[in-house]
DNA sequence: AGCACGCCGACT
DNA sequence: GTCGGCGTGCTC
């Protein structure tokens, strides 16, 4: 809905007064639709010449965000290049349903659902394809009433899946948790250390000032950086204001929600994956100023807590805090501009700050404080590096090898733990025709489509299409290969050569509900399982105290990405995975394996050396004027047929141009992109870049709605991407 | 996004 | 002659 136009309507005397930010119901277009909005000028000018049209009803009786969030959505809608009530839309959630059930239906996708999966309509397609969505995203499993709202499918849809054993269904209750319930505050079972002690000094000094700033908190993985959080969070709650506290992701931020349940006092999460009655519950309490934290991923950044003191920001460096979809926000740079807004300090923390984040501490824009060693004295990991190539037997292809096997088999004798990571990317498993070397590819996105043997079908990554596996090349009718290295590979390996060890998986696939997840994170936390397999998943702030050794069983995938950014996630990826090791008495060690060991990225990390990285990282950046240098606006031009998106992108440049000044914006483009086809559409971009922030959407966004309308494809509109695919 | 209007090709 | 394709434009 790309209307970036304010529309006037007359306002009925029953509804109340209005305000800026209520919802309403408004008749829309030529046959009087019911659409929602927004109130934006509630003593808005009356346009002449136009009679208006009333406004049917009031969804709010009282305000949901205060005025920082509205002006925040504001500048989301400038900064970002989004119309308005598309910002409005992703800061307010919908209206809870009426009934707050004590119980409400959930959804599994079915294990062994094979059969039947043809012959589907598109509707109880578009319902399988929500809960693929949500099993990727380890939410599963999905409220009935959100599933059938988000697939906008019907009761009958749904009730056919299951009669096709396809999907399941379970009673749940409807698990609130009271946010009285941790009123009685636990104090820390230890003493600060003085690192740790300085720096919370230096924090409760800003947050004793109340006013703007912000902070950059670099810790060493292991630091006790949460710690400081929860100190720093306990003084501002004992002013009676409240925090908010981003984590990356939605597992992380029920992680930490939990953890921070045990210490503080009223804690209230906020997240996508809460039923619409829990959610509207903690927005609630959170608007009522009962919540001392509110704990969640990006989106957390608007929850309306009335009288905010603090916003921190854990794993700072994490993409996932970049939105894919409208309004394509990053969660740290929203955060950042909301604590200016509401005039107070903020706090990045992480062990691998992002070039920006620590350009901007450099350049004195936020403070910086550091924890430079582990907490209790822990020696960092050590950290060796080894070329695969050497280690291949002649023409074998082994995953482990030499030394990550023998290292592993002695961790293992001395019954200590082991954490695998690899990259997904690069250990798909492809369906493959060795004779023709005809490949699977998704029908909508020209991509190869990825074999999963626990689902026994393959899947577009970038489209959710599934497919069966052929029993024949449909090109030459030769013999089907799987091929890749796919996790199955790795898990064959360790049967072979750990036979007696036990190990778990833990990727998108296996982590199919927080049920599951946290099942393996407490099999692993009890010594149950010895080595745990996993994605990027487990590089992600987990504590383990008796995990000894780390292998990356190959660094170097995401090198091998065209992106400039490749080197600074490859380096925050190893640094990260190598921070899960040693975290207790047993000393750590970290093998990374890799087919490139002079990629200076890897190198410096092997020895924890980020201030070394970040120095030969920034200085590139500036030499080929790539952010934090500059800013990057890019546009991807859409259209179902190859020449039309060509030709809508040539145009739509051309447009673009002619409100630029072409001495200070750098116009690369357009061209095809790196993905060309996804969803049966041919996909353009255009990249802009220019060192002086804010300068190209001055210059655009006056015109961009018109440039838009005058062309006949769509365009997604990114500021700051970090996907340039 | 919907939903109109409007201007060109293949049919009863 | 009309039905229907989808390019274009508007929504207070």
């Amino acid at each position: 809905v790309d209307v970036w136009e304010v529309f006037s309507y007359a306002w009925p005397d029953d509804l109340g007064e209005p305000f800026r930010g209520q919802r309403v119901h408004v008749p829309f277009g030529p046959g009087n639709r019911d659409e929602h909005g927004f109130v934006v000028e509630p003593e808005g000018t009356r346009p002449k010449g136009i009679e208006l049209k009333p406004v049917s009803k009031a969804v709010d009786r009282e305000p949901q965000i205060g005025s920082g969030v509205f002006k925040l959505a504001e500048w989301i809608s400038d900064y970002y290049m989004t119309p308005l009530g598309m910002v409005l839309q992703a800061c307010v959630p919908s209206p809870a349903g009426k009934h707050a059930d004590r119980k409400e239906a959930v959804v599994y996708l079915e294990e062994d659902g094979e059969g039947a999966r043809n012959r589907i309509g598109p509707r109880q397609k578009a319902i399988l394809d929500e809960l693929f969505e949500a099993r990727l995203q380890g939410i599963e499993p999905v409220a009935l009433g959100m599933l059938l709202r988000k697939s906008g499918a019907q009761r009958a849809s749904f009730n056919s899946l299951v009669s096709r054993g396809l999907v399941r269904t379970e009673m749940r209750d409807v698990k609130i948790q009271p946010l009285d319930r941790g009123r009685g505050v636990v104090d820390a079972p230890f003493e600060l250390n003085p690192e740790q002690q300085a720096v919370l000094g230096e924090i409760n000094q800003k947050v004793d000032l109340g006013t703007y700033s912000a902070t950059l908190l670099h810790g060493v993985t292991g630091s006790g950086k949460t710690e400081v959080y929860v100190r720093a969070i306990r003084r501002i709650n004992g002013k009676g204001r409240g925090v908010i506290l981003l984590a990356p992701e939605i597992a992380l931020a029920t992680q930490t929600f939990k953890r921070l349940l045990s210490r503080l006092g009223r804690v209230a999460v906020l997240h996508s994956g809460l039923s619409p009655t829990e959610r509207a519950y903690y927005w609630e309490q959170i608007r009522r100023g009962n919540a001392d934290v509110v704990v969640g991923p990006r989106s957390a950044i608007f929850a309306p807590v009335p009288n905010l003191g603090l916003i921190v920001i854990d794993e700072e460096h994490e993409s996932s805090y970049k939105q894919g979809t409208v309004p394509r926000y990053h969660g740290r740079d929203v955060a950042v501009k909301r604590a200016s807004l509401e005039d107070v300090p903020i706090l990045l923390g992480t062990a691998t700050p992002s070039m920006e984040s620590i350009n901007n501490a450099r350049s004195g824009r936020y403070g910086l404080l550091e924890l430079p060693h582990r907490v209790r004295g822990l020696p960092m990991p050590s950290l060796k590096i080894v070329h695969l190539r050497r280690e291949m037997q002649s023409g074998k292809v082994e995953l482990l090898g030499r030394t990550l096997t023998s290292k592993m088999a002695a961790a293992l004798d001395r019954n200590e733990q082991v954490i695998l990571l690899m990259n997904r990317r690069g250990y798909a498993s492809y369906v493959f025709c060795p004779s023709c070397k005809w490949m699977l590819e998704c029908r909508h996105c020209s991509m190869p489509m990825v074999w999963h043997r626990s689902l026994t079908l393959a899947t577009c990554h970038h489209c959710g299409n599934t497919a069966e596996l052929p029993d024949y090349c449909p090109a030459c009718e030769g013999r089907i290969l799987l091929f890749g290295y796919g996790i199955q590979r790795i898990e064959d390996e360790l049967f072979r050569k750990f036979p007696n060890a036990t190990f778990a998986r833990m990727d998108s696939d296996t982590m199919t509900s927080p049920v599951q997840f946290k099942k393996v994170i407490d099999d692993f936390g009890d010594g149950n399982i010895d080595i745990l397999l996993g994605t990027q998943m487990v590089a992600k702030g987990l504590d383990f105290p008796n995990v000894s050794l780390v292998g990356v069983v190959s660094a170097d995938t995401c090198l091998s990405i065209n992106d400039f950014r490749a080197s600074e996630r490859t380096f925050q990826l190893i640094v990260q995975v190598a921070g899960r090791a040693g975290r207790d008495r047993t000393p750590g060690e970290v093998i990374v394996q890799t087919l490139y060991g002079d990629d200076p990225a890897i190198r410096h990390a092997a020895t924890h050396d980020y201030r070394g990285f970040a120095e030969m990282e920034l200085r590139d950046r500036r030499e080929t004027g790539l952010p934090p240098f500059s800013r990057m606006a890019r546009f991807v031009i859409r259209h179902s047929r190859m020449e039309k998106a060509e030709e809508a992108a040539e145009t739509f440049t051309a447009e673009l141009r002619r409100h630029l000044p072409p001495d200070r914006v750098t116009v690369i483009g357009p061209q095809q992109a790196e993905l060309p086809r996804i969803k049966d559409r041919f996909r353009f971009h255009v990249m802009l870049i220019c060192p002086v922030p804010g300068l190209i959407q001055q210059c655009l966004l006056p015109h961009l709605p018109e440039i838009q309308r005058s062309v006949p494809a769509d365009i997604v509109t990114d500021i700051d991407p970090l996907d340039l695919m």
